[in-house]
DNA sequence: AACCGCTTGTGAACGCAGGAACAAAGTCGC
DNA sequence: GCGACTTTGTTCCTGCGTTCACAAGCGGTT
């Protein structure tokens, strides 16, 4: 009475099924009705062989000899990814970046329906953005527990990103994807994923500066 | 005639690096003027261990029995990331997000410099985001090349976005930060950084929604 | 001057992700 | 109906990142 798959999949495997899943939408737009693990991984830009293991912890989803049936592994991703089901999101901080995930049309195919917008600045209460109007910080409570939403995004200034990560967390959400430059504390139970932009960049920059020193004395 | 300290710096370490730095500069200005690792490990959101071992990379920097001279710590990892110098962008589609990103204070103070705003949409052109007023596209090789930019930013719909990778790559730019929800194709020594902001969602909602199905038949 | 407590830096073990190679399996052609 | 080719699913292995644990070193104290 063992299960055969095991429930847990590895996190950067669920981030490249994500990839896999946009692909494979995009495969079956145009038409295609099989796809082998080797154009897949190409379009995805990573091993054949990796996309093979990712995909076999979803089980046996190919054909051997044909490759994957593209509508039948979409669905399949689609499901083990919970595209289908819509959660529920709230966005605090309407600055420039929070205006441009609340506008970003991507996040509602993949399941993803923002619920309600916040701000703390008089200005932003009251303005229109992607459907929904922005709402004053001190309603957050309810609108959380109303709508049971249990994803929050902050995209607020570093100042105050913590308490409003404090609030999200006591109104009952229990996913907080963070891009103030910060580090969150969150109570146990809750995850923060962080998204740091200028770290990125800064990475970017350093690789790109370490390629051109190779190593002193020993030039490739 | 070893060099004892080897060149390369892990990528994860060199992400962890522009945090601590961050931390570092808060802790500077708000006067202080010794850390321990563990302190500064809690504010970084790692494992003290850990966090030596990152700053071993840069050779000895602290004092055993006491701790990291704040100001000292700060300054050896801005330059070793390269923060003082700065570095020119340009950044590719200015919508939502590209405006947000033009306007982002913080990469001023990392050593990066927006030297060109770029986008197709006639309503976009001659519009002033950040101190810097946005270009006609046609325009994109011929700053690149005055500026000799060295890095660029995309931030347009994924349709265009590999045309406009390959143009950046072809007028010189060594570095890109892709926004769009594609898999670009570089040439060889132009190296891309991907990120992509569903993909980060449904990461999170997936490992949030894991861990309320702990284990059938086991719950922890 | 010697001791003691505290903290760094490093060496070793563990676990995990990534890549290559191989066997199983299904399809197409004859 | 049978053989050969193609492609999947899996297994092994190598390398990297992370964590734990300990020795070395410095400051403060008596």
């Amino acid at each position: 009475m063992i299960q055969p798959r095991p429930r847990t999949i590895p996190e950067a495997t669920v981030a490249r099924l994500a990839v896999y899943l946009r692909v494979l939408s995009a495969l079956a737009d145009a038409g295609r009705s099989t796809v082998a693990s080797g154009e897949l991984a190409a379009a995805a830009g990573v091993n054949p062989a990796g996309l093979r293991k990712d995909l076999s912890h979803l089980g046996p989803c190919g054909v051997r000899g044909v490759g994957y049936e593209v509508p039948t592994l979409r669905d399949r991703i689609s499901r083990v990814l919970g595209v289908e089901r819509s959660r529920a999101c709230v966005l605090v901080g309407i600055g420039n970046l929070g205006s441009a995930l609340a506008d970003y049309a991507g996040f509602g195919s993949r399941g993803f329906e923002f619920v309600g917008l916040f701000d703390a600045a008089e200005a932003r209460i009251g303005q229109p953005i992607g459907g929904l109007t922005v709402r004053p910080i001190e309603e957050l409570e309810d609108v959380v527990t109303a709508t049971q939403a249990s994803i929050g995004v902050i995209t607020t200034p570093a100042e105050v990103a913590q308490s409003v990560c404090d609030r999200l967390a006591a109104a009952g959400v229990r996913s907080i994807l963070n891009f103030a430059p910060v580090t969150l504390a969150a109570p146990e139970g809750v995850d923060v994923r962080k998204v740091d932009l200028s770290v990125e960049l800064q990475v970017l920059a350093f690789v790109g500066q370490q390629r051109l020193v190779p190593a002193v004395g020993e030039p490739a």
